[in-house]
DNA sequence: CGAGTGATTGACTTAGATCAATGACCGTGG
DNA sequence: CCACGGTCATTGATCTAAGTCAATCACTCG
């Protein structure tokens, strides 16, 4: 199982205060297991420490439809603390690990410590940048210019290097491409020079 | 110029107090004016009142990549609040009206009065929700699936039927197709019985 | 040592993007 | 009141980039 570590820039220990960290409760699924049923009462929301959970809607037809699929280190259902019931199922899309951070700790916390309060929304405010960034990088259609912005975008700080710390199959995935054409494409990249690459590294030129 | 109401849904009246309200000032951009630059203070966030606002980051070879493309309706800059300078830059594609709301009173209103911050964040919290799921719905290649899923997405509360109150070629741009595949695979639907249309409103079967 | 995962490259096919043309509907300004 | 420019809807023809299927190899792990 992969790790997504997509998100290690949001780890909890940057925004959840020590005293809603020490009231989570870790709670482990087996594949089809459901975490929450749509219109039963919220709990407060979730981090997935381990595995897959998918966030579906069923409709009337029966057919399912995907809002969200988190993978380890992902938060989930921030949205339902502000709600008394959840509008979608959550079922393990594999054998999961998930740790609930119950609602009412979670708002004392920010009751008490407006600093708590505001980390909270910052980290959902910059959650919003980074998906409104990937959705952008969908509209670009050609894979070499997709995957080009993708790489510029990974270029934290000026560097013109990028150091991928998950398998390309998950950029590829990430991006929405099909992994045969990640490194094709990125081959082609490289037989033209725009980039060079060094193990795990690539270098943008 | 569209006005891209999807957006309908969040209007600052549901989530900004009064007082942040009459705070807002109006700001009139021409096609390519900046709204601001990175690296320069952060002065609040922003509402687009009227035509289209790029956030874009400009590589060091000069190549741009659009981090967001905001249209009437969408808010802009929500992270930077929490930031002493912005990370990007911003331009109007178009001739484009935008109101700023301040961080000063922005942050006093939230001081004084928590369900105005509370209220805040759970529209960031909304808007996560519905950006995971643009972003899920991308990842459903073919285009009558993405289509079909949009529309059972679209069509709130129990009903079996969307009404579109923007023109089908917004629909197409906001599920990454092209709109003339909108067009003929809504037209083969049809034909197949998936679905019946009546003007501006689709009945799913 | 097999099983599982990732990386890579080849061959093939096809769905969807692109380019084009047409017609319906505005709203507006002369 | 009508002509014109702009946006939207629709359908046809064409083409190609990227998905899919397949096979191979390298690695790691229990």
């Amino acid at each position: 199982m992969q790790d997504g570590n997509r998100s290690d820039h949001r780890h909890r220990e940057d925004w959840l205060p020590q005293s809603v960290r020490d009231a989570g409760v870790q709670r482990v699924l087996d594949t089809g297991d459901f975490l929450f049923r749509a219109d039963t009462r919220t709990a407060g929301l979730f981090e997935v420490v381990e595995g897959r959970i998918k966030l579906v809607r069923i409709a009337p037809s029966g057919r399912e439809t995907i809002l969200y699929a988190a993978s380890a280190g992902d938060i989930l259902a921030e949205a339902s603390i502000f709600s008394p019931t959840y509008h979608c199922d959550a079922v393990a899309a594999t054998h999961s690990v998930v740790r609930l951070y119950p609602k009412e700790p979670l708002f004392a916390a920010f009751r008490e410590n407006p600093m708590a309060a505001q980390a909270f929304t910052g980290m959902l405010a910059r959650e919003i940048m980074r998906l409104r960034t990937r959705l952008e990088l969908r509209n670009i259609r050609s894979a070499r210019d997709r995957l080009h912005a993708y790489l510029l975008l990974r270029r934290e700080d000026d560097s013109s290097s990028v150091i991928l710390r998950e398998p390309l199959i998950q950029v590829a995935a990430e991006i929405g491409l099909a992994h045969e054409t990640v490194y094709r494409t990125l081959a082609a990249m490289e037989a033209d020079g725009e980039i060079v690459r060094r193990g795990t590294r690539i270098i943008l030129t």
